[in-house]
DNA sequence: GACTTTCGTTTGAGACTCGTACTTAATAGT
DNA sequence: ACTATTAAGTACGAGTCTCAAACGAAAGTC
């Protein structure tokens, strides 16, 4: 149990205590919503004198701003505090194959902008600059601050989350990119997994707000997860957890892309799928996967492979639930223009599976952040420092 | 994200200040092992001083104690400070279906008293609670006092450690247990999933001390899994992450006690390795599995059989990787005594699942606890109050 | 209009950490 | 043998923070 010195928390002073009851307000804002001085001493045990000036400081540099009282009933009314979204922003980017997107939160949780442009050639590092100075300038004037960012990458990002140690799909390593998004924003940045940057976003913006145990599955060509447990990520050993695509899983016969058989996402990528169904790849897979629902209506072969790819589907979600008992499971990608026919399936392939007493099926439920999840996720993700107490608002 | 109201640590008051570094400077010793107050300022980043003050109150109570002075060069020789197993203990026991076993750690992490008693009847409470009072009168009485009691049960436990959800092999549920154990031992007692336990088990004191992400699968007839993960447990939504025994891996016609056919325990279990080699079941697992280990050493056909098991076994943990990325798994269970007739083709199948770039196979092992590993992870997670700043020491 | 209830702030006390200065105890050098 | 040097541990005063209780403010209730 070797750590990295001794991390696990580190207030030490009392600064550090104050930093530290500070984020447990901004928590509290965040997850439950604006509150009355007195309220937010009933939700995090401080006491109200400290409440008040815990809220003073974070009034002063602009992080919370009151709202007009409200008559509740007997008693002076309070003034309920609420996070602002006038000061603070977060930028998410996602450096992908055929696209780059980017994202604006606020501290109150607000998507100030988002965007995204198709890329001609896979991992467009100069589309992905221009589109992030663009959303600076456009966000930014306003006596704004921007935290920190975060790029989501189709890759293996490792713990210092800044270096990129496998990427094949967009061709990059190293922490160059780090280097030059930093340069052009003018903040932090950091870099990580796209997979768990999507998971993220629906945790905290999208389908599965309310648990904190969620499994977050997306498929185009290749599928990846991203686990959220106890309301925080799971990166593994080595940040490569929920690689879940070369799982032996389904048509074990079937040929992927890395050149063995039996791959899960040989099974249930997209290629998979046009290949049972004999249609055509389009522009993007989103485009495809809506062609695809399209077909299935009149033509009962697509339905039937269809039904055989969400069984497929069922089939290793069974396998993730095993292992991971997570309360919801969002499908996300091309997942989500298939909508039923993929989920009926495999909610029946994964309730065959699973009849273990006692043992709830999760929800399963389709991404509600479409393609822009992943730098949703990101720009969520900016912020952490702020809600951890790592960073104190200046 | 609804968490119970605002956990994610609570420290507060400038005493709770106290505690976390009081905290932090007990991890750091047991981590790191003993130091001096200088050597644990430096690693610790507290003040000098405060060191000394903390160190100072755990002597007090007992907790530390110095031993004499180690001259290392030049300059005072300092007295170097180290967890003491003279006062504090944590006291594991494990319920289960043939036996029950109970384990005593002193705070320095030494086994103070470990034993195991076969039951006739499964889940013999009367047995289990016979044991703990034995244990408890042969550990005390010289001023040791008993910090709290943890129950490792073959079983679903809900998240406050009290409730038995679903035990179907012991045939209990609900917080009964706790109540008797807590009256046997005179101290605060919580229950865990016996998995679990040997898990942290193994990644404290046993095969994967070396490593914050383990995987620890341990197997008789079911087969179970424990996963830490940043060196703490991952429970899952409703505390069921891990229960890959019914996993559909292996030979999809095997049937399997569940009534389903595929499981992964249909094709490793012990009852499925019985089958295939033709042996009878002995009277313990571990019996069991050393006779058909020698049986393996002139008999090709059980050989084959247990090549057979052992690449079903690495199919599965291929999956397990690949969703988890630990970066040690352990074997325990009936495990141990095949060794390398099981090891070696589990670390071909991985392997051959493995051979993505980069992603580099997790290093495989065999648990070095033994049949005690659920007792003795149960007592270390006993002392886990005081090691997360949560218990103050008298 | 007096009373009650609740919100938010003021105030003084208490607890803790930190940096500096000081004491202690060893080695290194002459 | 004696001094200089180095490092460990302690004492002390300053600073920061939280907390409980008291207090003032703003509403409803009788």
């Amino acid at each position: 149990m070797t750590t990295t010195a001794d991390r696990a928390g580190s207030p030490s002073s009392t600064e550090g205590l104050r930093r530290r009851n500070t984020s447990i307000v901004l928590r509290s804002l965040r997850q439950l919503g604006p509150a009355t001085r007195a309220e937010l001493a009933k939700r995090t045990g401080l006491a109200k004198a400290t409440v008040g000036v815990i809220v003073a400081g974070l009034e002063a540099v602009g992080a919370v701003s009151e709202s007009e009282s409200v008559v509740t009933g007997r008693g002076r009314p309070g003034t309920p505090v609420a996070l602002s979204g006038e000061r603070y922003l977060g930028l998410g980017l996602e450096l992908n194959v055929d696209y780059v997107a980017v994202a604006v939160l606020d501290l109150a949780g607000e998507v100030r902008l988002s965007a995204t442009r198709p890329v001609d050639s896979s991992g467009d590092v100069e589309a992905l600059l221009a589109l992030a100075a663009w959303a600076r300038r456009e966000v930014t004037g306003h006596g704004e601050v921007l935290v920190s960012g975060t790029v989501a990458v189709p890759g293996l990002v490792r713990g210092d989350n800044r270096t990129i140690d496998w990427a094949p799909n967009i061709g990059l390593s190293g922490d160059g990119l780090v280097a030059d998004v930093e340069r052009v924003l003018g903040c932090p940045v950091r870099v990580l997994n796209d997979a768990n940057c999507a998971a993220y976003a629906e945790a905290h913006h999208g389908a599965a707000t309310d648990t904190d145990h969620a499994l977050y599955l997306t498929g185009t060509v290749g599928i990846g997860a991203g686990i959220v447990d106890g309301g925080e990520l799971m990166r593994g050993a080595v940040g490569f957890a929920g690689e879940v695509g070369h799982m032996p899983i389904g048509d074990s016969t079937a040929l992927c892309g890395c050149g063995r058989r039996g791959c899960w996402e040989a099974s249930i990528g997209l290629h998979a799928v046009l290949a049972k169904v004999g249609l055509p790849e389009l522009d993007t897979p989103l485009a495809t996967a809506t062609s695809v629902a399209a077909a299935a209506a009149f033509d009962a072969r697509v339905a039937g492979a269809l039904d055989t790819v969400g069984r497929d589907v069922g089939l290793g979600l069974a396998m993730l639930t095993s292992v991971l008992d997570p309360a919801v499971v969002v499908l996300g990608g091309y997942f989500v223009p298939l909508g039923e026919l993929v989920l009926g399936p495999a909610r029946e392939a994964l309730d065959a599976r699973l009849a273990s007493p006692s043992q709830h099926r999760p929800e399963l439920r389709l991404s509600t952040l479409g393609i822009e999840a992943a730098a949703i996720g990101a720009a969520e993700q900016s912020f952490s420092d702020v809600f951890s107490g790592a960073l104190d608002l200046a």
